[in-house]
DNA sequence: TTCCAATTCAAGCGATCGTTTGATTGAGGG
DNA sequence: CCCTCAATCAAACGATCGCTTGAATTGGAA
């Protein structure tokens, strides 16, 4: 092993345990001898790779949520390239919104189980542990993707589609968090359960709840014709929370 | 100040400090330390009325999650009793399942939105801190309103429901979380918004989600009628996860 | 008043936390 | 060959953790 290998190969392992743990136990129960235990380092491995604990955790969020974030905003892209200035279709963004997650597990070394755990930690944790990089990463796929919800929803104001968005965002987090469990209780009723089908199921879920109250189509199409882009000005709400 | 009032006084002041810094830290960040000094009290104070840290961590959840399951299930037992062996309507279902949560605003000593951000941190917490005769209620809670939603939903089979019951309850615990985030969000833009029009909000964003790809009314009531009981015979599912 | 039992208190227990230090290692370049 | 320097290591640092101890305090019963 050449001495520049060495190096990057601790910090991986680092990584690597650090992301098991804190899917099994969540961030704040993982001490940094737990870490470095499981990677066969030494205790002061973590601050000499990554300068402190919480560089370590801001380390292995980041690179779990900023590809799902790039992604999103990939995949919102070309929607709205491909639609050329039509509203997207609802299924389509919310696709664009959770399909990376999915990628996201054949990019990661953990389980399937695993993975999904440790990013319902991440999204549903309370404290401030997200980079600023990130945090500014999110703060765009927040605005981004609820312009592109309100254009698809042109029935529902402001507050209205606020709302919705979370329960819909809670439901993908909640899913996330405790889909072990969800596949554990469905597996043998109906043969291997597919994330795939999971995603769909979803998506209809989502879509239905946000549609709720949609008028006819007739109706909607004058309300969208008389006001093309009323969307457009709207104050940027600031961030602070994700999606 | 009587003898025994005094040490009442004191375990109130304890219960009351640890609600306010479990909603605004979490459960893993805060000492007993903390807890002590914000109650006036001294350190051995919470070993002495609670046994330990852990035992006052049980309480804590005990007291705001045990009187929410009880108005559950009565709720449900009066929608049933009323309804007369037909299926409750899912409004009104969800209603059941929600409202408590509003009714044990009033009861609390917290405001409404550290309340609230402490019923989303006990309820989407991945570590089993819940007190065994608090979980021994939650399995009667999912058992029953399960039975409720699959007789309100005859087209969808076990694994749907499972997954869409999810989602559901992942949009009420995340909603409930980011409460106060939301209600900043919105609050000026169209006046004071209240608690009971976000549970209105709610509910018919998950009605519209579980409903959705129902059969017209006249396929449904053949389906029911060919099997009118096909959901009283399920295996129970082992509890493990909470509403 | 005397006594008792519940409660509170200051002090400190051992354990464990994240982090630092200074020595040691070992592969790569001159 | 020796020197360099990133990397790893054992050891220990001070701080803080949950919890215990034994004495002091308190109000009500005897």
């Amino acid at each position: 092993m050449t001495k520049v290998e060495s190096g990057a190969v601790t910090r991986q392992k680092l990584l690597e345990a650090a992301e098991t743990l804190f899917s099994e136990m969540g961030f704040d129960r993982v001490t940094v001898r737990d870490v470095t235990d499981k990677a066969g380092a030494n205790v002061a491995a973590v601050n000499y790779h990554f300068g402190s604990r919480e560089g370590l955790v801001e380390k292995v969020i980041e690179r779990h949520i900023s590809p799902v974030n790039e992604e999103r905003l990939a995949r919102l892209d070309m929607l709205e390239r491909k639609s050329g200035g039509k509203a997207v279709v609802l299924e389509e963004i919310l696709e664009a919104f959770v399909r990376p997650f999915l990628t996201q597990l054949r990019r990661s070394e953990l389980s399937e189980k695993l993975t999904f755990k440790l990013m319902g930690r991440m999204l549903g944790d309370q404290a401030g542990r997200m980079p600023a990089a990130v945090e500014a990463q999110f703060n765009e796929v927040v605005h981004r993707f609820r312009r592109a919800f309100a254009r698809a929803l042109p029935h529902l104001d402001e507050e209205e589609l606020l709302w919705r968005t979370h329960f819909m965002a809670g439901g993908m987090i909640h899913a996330m968090a405790h889909a072990d469990l969800l596949h554990r209780l469905t597996r043998g009723a109906s043969g291997n359960p597919s994330t795939e089908q999971t995603l769909s199921r979803f998506i209809r879920y989502a879509a239905a709840g946000l549609r709720q109250g949609l008028v006819p189509e007739e109706v909607r199409k004058a309300v969208v014709e008389a006001a093309p882009d009323a969307a457009s000005n709207e104050a940027r709400p600031q961030g602070e929370f994700l999606f």
